[in-house]
DNA sequence: GGCGCAATTTTGACACTGTCAAGATGTGTT
DNA sequence: AACACATCTTGACAGTGTCAAAATTGCGCC
């Protein structure tokens, strides 16, 4: 009747608990266990205790589960390249040096959200849920305005700002992809790669 | 009895043809249709006009028919990367931006067969074949080669050189990547980023 | 406090997938 | 002609996502 049990109502359902949450904790272990492509939905209601439908009442979908696991991530790096980007401690150089590296780094350290949030798995195909757009674009749209206040700054050459923050981006994403897909790039090495592009992005006149 | 049926014999399984030769074009062309998440080995079958288990006679696996298509990709672009590199008519500048342009087109022109011979499905938890392996990996370092040759004329900035090729080669995977993945770049600009990346990585003093 | 209703969970079912085992069929060789 | 072998088919199994209908549970209202 208070207001905190009226918010505990729309927080809690009671059979479970939280199935919701509990099912996106599970998704995140499963998915760093095995990787994505072998995380199924009976699996891992399984893990949570459940029947096979029962995540159907809150993810409408496969999909729509993870979906709402690549926001959580975006929502967390978000917060992250804001902080570093706003650090009075730092400064441009620092921070554009921090922005790559931590960039691959996060990529590395967790690589099966890493691709989930990036890969074509949700973007291809229309699949992304609105709610996840909301997040993710956002966090994109960041991305580009850093690297742009950086190059506008002297900090980075190039000439045409967004091109120059593509390309930067796609640098990133590259380097990181090729590493976690197991393709090219070894771990050991991935933070002198990072470094490298560092070197070759910043202005040679700054 | 003669040489020219018993060549007959090698190169065609008698039931069907060629089946192990259909079989790729048909999957090729599914691919191209509905994308690889979406090739099944069943459809492809039924396609080719055999039972399900016909193509188990020709690939011990499907990961093993997906690793047969991404060689022939591999062969393909290895012979026009080498074509253009040997071009007498173009200079090292020239050569340079159409490694980097060729790249990125070769990937938008042709999204499936890219996502396929780049992709995790192959490469991720070592599921690519010899036969692969021994087409890919001269690929890749032939890519390598290509610019560090640039670099060591001083055409592309940068001090080390393996570091400098494993950037450039992230650079344009990756803005590839986030073209035919969904997640950014446009088509009607990618010419554009390509072009920005080629100025950004010119050395500025050649 | 009991009851109804709606949220939640379960059971059953379907179509689809990859892949194996066993049988059938055609081809080349002795 | 008979055998060996490559090739193809049929049958089967476990696993998947997802829908429909039934069963369960807890909250708000009388």
């Amino acid at each position: 009747m208070n207001p905190a049990a009226k918010l505990k109502v729309v927080r809690s359902s009671y059979h479970h608990g939280d199935l919701r949450q509990a099912l996106l904790m599970a998704a995140k272990v499963l998915i760093a266990e095995a990787g994505i492509e072998n995380l199924s939905l009976r699996k891992l209601a399984e893990r949570a205790g459940v029947s096979r439908t029962a995540p159907y009442h809150h993810f409408s979908d496969k999909n729509d589960l993870l979906c709402a696991i690549a926001a959580q991530g975006f929502r967390r790096r978000h917060q992250g390249a804001q902080n570093t980007f706003n650090d009075p401690n730092l400064t441009a150089e620092q921070k554009f040096e921090e922005f790559i590296c931590g960039y691959v780094r996060f990529a590395a350290d967790n690589p099966e959200e890493y691709e989930l949030m990036f890969g074509r798995n949700i973007w291809k195909q229309k699949n992304s849920t609105q709610e996840l757009r909301d997040v993710a674009y956002p966090c994109f749209q960041h991305q580009l305005e850093m690297i742009t206040s950086w190059q506008q700054a002297g900090l980075v050459s190039g000439d045409n700002p967004l091109r120059t923050s593509q390309v930067i981006w796609g640098a990133v994403h590259g380097i990181a992809k090729l590493l976690i897909d197991g393709i090219y790039n070894d771990a050991a090495q991935i933070e002198e790669v990072s470094l490298c592009a560092v070197r070759l992005f910043l202005s040679k006149t700054r």
